[in-house]
DNA sequence: CCAGTTACGCTACGACTCGTATCGAAAGCT
DNA sequence: AGCTTTCGATACGAGTCGTAGCGTAACTGG
């Protein structure tokens, strides 16, 4: 889950996994009411009780504590099953939107991203702790719609993991800008749309 | 455009238009050598050869000097009419993805979108001077499309602008996800796969 | 052309954060 | 016990922040 220590050691005292807990959960209330750049790593240490150097042991910088702080929120999410996609899908979406409402994810998580644009280790660790991590909702949908006969069966592999990668630039792109960027909620009705949309397209779809 | 100089007086020493550009540029230039992070005023002033009290002078502070500076790279996007709604939405795709893919549009924008979730006024800015202003695009090619045929006439005025908004969240988002946090190129065949989910619908696709 | 007004460049300033170094004490393993 | 590593505390130089002060430059109206 998360890589502070990278090859935990059989002798020595070991690092105590409170202090962890502890500091990641200081990070996101450092976040919450300071912000991204209000948030300092002396003042994330004193809120956790420790000393600023143990911080710097465990973590690079700023970016990587956060980068961890924010991953364990995307966790949360889960992919009920409301009997069909389109509501499997406006089901996740509002989960997805409720976590990014969060002034800890919405704050960190674009800080992060920008910072990444520069940082290739840090790319990857948002890659694997964040993204990756979270494409089994839409390989989860994606089988539970096959079994219900609502999308046919993939044949060539290939295609179908590219299709996995672009339904969940779709899904998650569309959110983060309307939470983010546009700063507007994203409403029952704006999930409802949306869904639909996505499985009927522009054209197909009945006029409201 | 810019609103750097809020009334502009009858008396006295009139602001520099020169320095404007100057600093502008030189903003985008510190982004692409040294990232948000790195970017300091102090650093910014010396590259466009001014003073950084007068830097002071025209900007609040960091992040409203970079979305400025930012806002000006989306106004090169345009929308040629390449025959067909699926053709015109993967040619500002692909347009919208080369300029999001330069360094200091990488960069900029997120991090100001990060720090816009703690201020009012800096989220206003964004939306005016980026958000808003490049809906032009998809109303454009919602007319376009329409005058063709390949979209039915909008009967209610209020729905057909929150599918605009709609639109808008689902492609802007979907690119900047793909190029920014998923962290993988936008090609052609990205955007064709894109263009035609957004106008079949997963359901309505045929299995390429 | 001269007085009034505003912008400009320059320098200096205290307050703050950064990341590191150092050191003695604590906690685990063999 | 002896070894190894972590922990807390403190101190440090370097760098940035945003502002103040001052003399000069540019433009306007009488």
């Amino acid at each position: 889950m998360q890589r502070p220590t990278p090859a935990p050691r059989a002798t020595g005292r070991p690092r105590s996994a409170a202090a962890n807990a502890a500091i990641l959960a200081a990070t996101r209330a450092a976040l919450v009411e300071l912000g991204w750049s209000g948030l300092t790593l002396g003042d994330v240490a004193a809120r956790a009780g420790v000393a600023k150097t143990t911080l710097y042991r465990r973590w690079a910088g700023k970016n990587e504590l956060v980068v961890d702080a924010v991953a364990e929120l995307f966790d949360e999410l889960r992919l009920p099953d409301r009997g069909s996609l389109a509501a499997d899908i406006e089901g996740v979406v509002l989960q997805f939107a409720a976590i990014l409402d969060r002034p800890e994810a919405k704050s960190g998580l674009m800080a992060v991203v920008s910072e990444s644009t520069r940082d290739e280790a840090l790319r990857a660790r948002i890659r694997t702790s964040i993204v990756d991590r979270q494409k089994r909702l839409v390989l989860e949908g994606r089988a539970r719609a096959q079994a219900r006969g609502e999308l046919p069966p993939e044949n060539d592999p290939g295609a179908a993991a590219h299709t996995v990668d672009l339904i969940f630039d779709m899904v998650a792109g569309a959110v983060v800008h309307r939470t983010l960027v546009s700063a507007e909620p994203v409403t029952e009705d704006w999930a409802h749309g949306f869904a639909q949309v996505l499985l009927q397209g522009l054209t197909g779809r009945p006029a409201h």
